[in-house]
DNA sequence: ACACCGGAAACTGTCGACAGATCTGCAAAC
DNA sequence: GTTTGCAGATCTGTCGACAGTTTCCGGTGT
């Protein structure tokens, strides 16, 4: 290729990481993480000085961060990571259900032949992984949910599957039992044929399955989390 | 009233409204009355003028609304509201019907007879309300909705619907036709009942009915918004 | 031992200022 | 007449500072 005088096609010029768009990423990372444990309070000062910004960009992204569910936010007290609450997750699972399930009958009304012959690779990747790190099955389980869901053309539903899915992901992480990844796994197989019949009902049934199985294991992981004591039976409240 | 020595109970000591939550509310405001208009800039220095704050609680609050997708983002050129595209009405109307249809089969099975109960006067005020200006209607319908839903207990369904209902409120108040309200109004009264017999299937089929009749009305006025413009066939983008 | 109180320390909420990027409009060049 | 280039004006991104709260801690009195 020659030499390029012009600067670039100009439009998607590399807009430089703002310092605001950093701390959020950061930030999130360390929530996903437990970098950042739940109910504890975000020192502004001090993470500012890691981060290595002052405290405006650092606000704007846990205002952000906030009105996303993932902090909570008290006047004049600052931001604390949100309690892990075994409701809240429930709560969760069952709008993931609400938003596949929509998605998946979207999808099958919808999607070209196309679209779905490719997620035929992703599907059968997912067989053969049963072996990795949660750290690797993860992100290519999500992937195949939100790819599936996208192709019902809907955005809205996606984005918010997508935030959901980041809320839940922590949990995910520490819920995840080697036994139950086979099963798992053989599920995206067949959803993927009922999404090629165009099997609505039979599509929406496995996702329901395999969004509902990891209840239990979740709920134990919760519960080591936060070594026995949530069992008090507080379940309403934030 | 005499002179009040206590500050107050102490406890909920009027958490005096914060700059930021304050700018919060009224560009929100801004959003919904169109004072500020689709794909208009926003001027943080005027706004922050107009408002009496400065530009730091004010940008705080356009990063939440840019969060909750009030707004967009753009690094370097600033904060915009969105365009209304017809292609996001139609989404969130579907990710209503999603929302509502998980929240109202939860509803069955979850509520109390008394929590039903509850919702009789609202059923049946909403149907002697037809010759009410939108700006009445609305906030009452919305307010039905929302309360259905709040008895499946799912916090973030609820919530997931409060930030759509938002969303969509501006097109709401365009597209409200005299005619539809009676029918709409019945809607309710029959979804009442549906409720009350817990037949899930009826209630989620009235819910569906009731939010897709809108669609028509919501083009039209979509249509009036842009002036013709927005025909040129561009439905896929942001 | 324990509750109450007061002052110091730490932290949040907000501000004004500045640097760099972007936009505007005019003038020169073709 | 249209385009290009440039300088001034405007706007965003970020910073450090300050005021008002809240939190912490030790002392005092019972």
């Amino acid at each position: 290729m020659t030499e390029q005088i012009r600067p670039l096609p100009a439009e998607q010029a590399e807009p430089r990481e703002t310092a605001t768009e950093m701390s959020y990423r950061l930030i999130q990372d360390m929530v996903i993480s437990f970098a950042i444990r739940p109910g504890e309070r975000v020192n502004e000062s001090e993470l500012s000085r890691r981060l290595g910004v002052s405290r405006t960009p650092l606000r704007e992204a846990l205002n952000r961060l906030a009105s996303e569910n993932f902090l909570d936010f008290v006047p004049a007290k600052g931001f604390f990571r949100k309690e892990v609450r075994p409701k809240e997750i429930y709560d969760l699972l069952e709008l993931r259900i609400a938003l596949e399930s929509a998605g998946a009958r979207l999808a099958v009304q919808n999607a070209s032949d196309e679209d779905i012959a490719r997620m035929r690779t992703m599907a059968y990747e997912l067989s053969n992984i049963a072996d990795l790190a949660p750290s690797a099955i993860v992100p290519k389980d999500e992937m195949f949910h939100e790819t599936l869901t996208g192709l019902s053309g809907n955005g809205e539903i996606l984005q918010t599957l997508r935030g959901v899915n980041t809320r839940i992901r922590p949990l995910r992480y520490l819920g995840i039992q080697p036994g139950r990844i086979v099963a798992a796994n053989r599920e995206h197989e067949e959803a993927y044929e009922a999404l090629v019949a165009r099997d609505a009902d039979r599509l929406v049934a496995l996702l329901v399955d395999n969004i509902w199985r990891p209840r239990d294991e979740i709920e134990r992981a919760v519960r080591e989390l936060y070594g026995e004591i949530y069992v008090r039976g507080r379940a309403g409240g934030l």
